[in-house]
DNA sequence: ACCCAGAATGAATGAATGTTCATTCTTAAT
DNA sequence: ATTAAGAATGAACATTCATTCATTCTGGGT
């Protein structure tokens, strides 16, 4: 198939893909995304190399800055990318009317937030990456905090409503919403880096045991 | 010239300290380290050099080599010393009996983690700079967790202390525990990346919500 | 007053990295 | 079959950085 003198080149399974390739400009951008990500889980942000980003992707040095102009924009949409795939699948949920029962919802969140998309230690090893580097980097700061504040609305407002149905007092819901959304990152933290001592499973429970005891008629133990 | 003569030295002020000064090995350790500290929160992990340690410091390049033998120990030396900072500061609260009851114990834990000395920009920085990195160099998760797992066993024992003195049912120390050190560490990282939306205040006020709902006749609103 | 162990310096070195660009190759249109 | 547009390549370049070490300087001991 593929051309001519193919015989020769289809004869060597070993080269993999050395044929070069021409693929659309968006295609190319998630490939050197994607292989981004996986550089900075396995080698750690400060050590991501851009010889280290376009081999993982299987492509040329050149190839990077011509789709990102520098590696620091090749870094900065790694997290825009990252931040918006956690916190548009946060919104979705929380705005979408497919689940009408609240405590539901609430229920497909945490699902969301502690399950198998969200922990790979991947995806979290490129949050925690920047978040480190945020003290020192506004640009990072502001990337995250844009969809961060949305996300943290839409939460606001679930539990508002939750609050109403539930009658229950004594409870803020902007001051449980804080709460959550710190407890989370806090379970994300310790499963990243001390796995040993936290499963998955237990992450979830502990979650689950917040909201019970904030609503208890909406999330059973 | 200049030297012989130490009065004119002794007459120049503005020169700061530009003469060559012979401290204790331990000293200049801690010198170091501070200036490390510092570089990290301002420049982030991944920009830090030598050079900007050292001139930080006000020494020359070689002394950093001299006391730590290279960057990658100094860094090292740097978690390991904020990390026994804050987790010995919490042990010092929690197996200390200078404070009797358990409840003010909590508060006593609670202000010293939300206080003023452990979330200075800084010393946050500096904490989630590694947590970044944790994920990639075993060597900073071992720092760590050393030092972390003791912690949380003595916050479990206060907890199940508290949990048999208030009767509490329903209640698990460990789980109860393993969620109040992720909502800290959350709150560490929202004060870190978001400031503008949660005050120290306020973060504490979230912390001793959560403790209340816990242990409502230990903790009051 | 003299000395010297070793603390401190900083120019020099070599390795590593981000970026460029002349060149090669692919594909779709003609 | 031919061509042109532009995607892809990777050797080359300039810069930056960690580390070394010959040299200078300091302060306590004699």
């Amino acid at each position: 198939m593929t051309d001519a003198p193919s015989a020769v080149t289809e004869l060597l399974p070993d080269t993999g893909s050395k044929r070069r390739q021409i693929r659309p400009k968006a295609e190319r951008r998630q490939q050197l995304i994607d292989a981004t990500i996986r550089c900075i889980a396995q080698h750690g942000l400060s050590a991501v190399t851009m010889q280290m980003v376009t081999r993982e992707a299987g492509l040329s040095v050149g190839i990077a800055n011509l789709h990102f102009q520098s590696k620091d924009n090749l870094l900065r949409e790694t997290l825009r990318c990252v931040a918006e795939e956690y916190h548009g699948g946060q919104i979705d949920i929380m705005e979408g009317n497919d689940i009408a029962d609240l405590g539901d919802r609430l229920d497909a969140l945490l699902d969301f937030q502690l399950g198998r998309g969200v922990t790979q230690r991947q995806k979290m090893s490129v949050w925690f990456a920047y978040y480190g580097e945020a003290g020192a980097r506004p640009v990072y700061q502001k990337i995250v905090s844009t969809t961060d504040r949305l996300a943290a609305q839409k939460l606001e407002a679930l539990f508002a409503k939750i609050i109403e149905q539930g009658g229950y007092e004594d409870v803020d819901a902007r001051e449980l919403a804080t709460g959550y959304s710190a407890l989370i990152d806090g379970l994300h933290l310790a499963l990243l880096v001390t796995p040993r001592e936290l499963s998955k499973r237990r992450a979830r429970s502990v979650a689950r045991d917040f909201l019970h005891r904030a609503f208890p008629q909406h999330i059973r133990r």
